[in-house]
DNA sequence: CCTTCATCTCAATTACTCTTGAGATATTGA
DNA sequence: TCAATATCTCAAGAGTAATTGAGATGAAGG
């Protein structure tokens, strides 16, 4: 369960927009991920200093994760801090206010297939 | 609906400690919200430069919303934005991975009540 | 080994953010 | 109108973040 500082960490990782389009690059890459080179083509052929900042960045964040492959370094999207920043905005803003929190989750019907009986949308 | 830019500045104005714990305490404090005094207050105290500066940043963010009342001004929680922000998480991260989302609308059940009327609350 | 490729590390620079303190503005009541 | 209250505005300074370019590190292949 995510605290209030991985919470700052997180945000403050997400707010920058270089990050914000590597994580979600990440997150359609899948558990598969991909190497930093290929994210740098991805981010307007950014530098690999500047691509290192940034992803060492996420990744100090929780946000993402690395593993060697060869050569490469494979960034992988760090799918249970991505749904615990989520969980934290519900649990920390929705307190005694489904106003926040209900909307949200209809929007969620139209992403993810309501598959699991979550709340069965 | 959210864009890429209303979120990265949302997210700027969640990663400071104190304005993270304004938006709490807004939240809590439901539709009648607070005067600036009253938040300061909270605040460990602090200055009141120091709260115009970071109210107006999570005013310019679109996270809360402000009215006079008398000599006060008084700030309330904008929840359309804040389940926006989650919205956006959900919209952007999971696309084709539920992993992301399903654990988060889980841990809802246990905040908000698990009412199935999830359209407009 | 030596070279190439992929990425990281470091130092310098620029740019932004936060805090502080002094002062301005708006509202109320005497 | 004057004083008190509540908050905002502004400028200065300290601190933090982002970009750049040069060089170091680590892996693979000849």
């Amino acid at each position: 369960m995510m605290n209030e500082k991985q919470a700052l960490d997180a945000f403050a990782a997400l707010s920058q927009e270089t990050r914000l389009r590597i994580v979600r690059l990440l997150v359609t890459a899948g558990p598969a991920g991909l190497p930093a080179g290929a994210i740098g083509e991805a981010m307007d052929g950014a530098s690999s200093s500047r691509m290192s900042f940034h992803l060492s960045h996420l990744e100090h964040a929780g946000l993402v994760e690395s593993r060697r492959e060869g050569r490469s370094i494979v960034y992988t999207a760090a799918y249970p801090a991505l749904s615990g920043v989520i969980e934290f905005l519900m649990r920390d803003c929705c307190q005694g206010h489904p106003d926040v929190c209900s909307p949200a989750v209809a929007a969620l019907s139209s992403c993810c297939e309501p598959e699991k009986g979550v709340a069965h949308a």
